[in-house]
DNA sequence: CTGTATCCTTAGGGATACTG
DNA sequence: CAGTATCCCTAAGGATACAG
């Protein structure tokens, strides 16, 4: 059972956000199924960072309950769970995008490929609608016919 | 003297924003600097979420310490402190707006101004390099003469 | 006003074992 | 494979007192 964190309630927009996902693992998990395409539970587990398994359960479930992901049955293997990103957690995407431009920029260590950059930096828009098209794409062919 | 949290050194740009400024505090002083123009410790202290005294102490220490924000001495009382955003935290401004676009979109409870709200929609750019003017002007009457 | 210093609590999260 | 369940621990953060 997600715990609520303590919320600050004001009606400050970045305040919410940082309640919402201001934590050290959610945008990870969101990153996994925006830019990898990850949508089981291993896919997440073996990132490169290593989310502990309750940790990653925890914020799953929280994401779920914040309509950010759903969890869906794979129309595959019925006993499989797939993760895809809502309207609402597709609509992360520029937050991302602009923490990776920011990081590039000033972070040595930050890896981000030259093309990918460039396309943020001179294409934002276009770069943005096309991975969205992306993610929408990938998760129509199961969505439809097997919401959990 | 601000912790070093234990940062993940993958080299994905999420996670070293994260590890840079993905905290619960962080991003509120820095949009108290960049929004409400704050530079004194008491603004920040006094801002609507109360922030606890050595939580502000140490965020400032570390943004400093990570050249997001700069330390002054006041011109115009040499006891006192000012805090500015360098050029890397003014950086900051794009990912604060995506996040403010996204509360304002999915929280019920976020105030955002309409016509600011609007600005972001429909003149992204110009209005963060607006923004962006605003804040140097504000802190180039003071930066030149008294570096601490 | 601008911080330090302390004390204390809690929740976030790592490790690991276990289950359907 | 896809999670639960525990145990434990540390660090983040509240409260408050105090100092330059």
């Amino acid at each position: 059972m997600p715990k609520q964190t303590k919320k600050r309630d004001t009606g400050c927009p970045i305040a919410f956000a940082l309640d919402t996902f201001g934590d050290r693992w959610s945008l990870l998990v969101i990153r996994d199924m925006a830019f990898k395409g990850f949508q089981s539970y291993n896919q997440f587990l073996n990132s490169e960072e290593k989310i502990a398994t309750n940790v990653l359960a925890d914020r799953l479930a929280e994401l779920e309950e914040l309509g950010i992901i759903s969890k869906l049955t794979d129309p595959a293997d019925g006993r499989r769970h797939l993760y895809v990103l809502t309207s609402k957690g597709i609509a992360l995407l520029p937050v991302l995008i602009e923490m990776m431009q920011w990081s590039a920029q000033y972070d040595v260590n930050t890896i981000v490929k030259p093309e990918i950059l460039s396309r943020i930096v001179h294409d934002r828009e276009a770069f943005i609608t096309q991975l969205r098209e992306k993610i929408i794409n990938r998760q129509a062919l199961l969505a439809p016919m097997s919401r959990a």
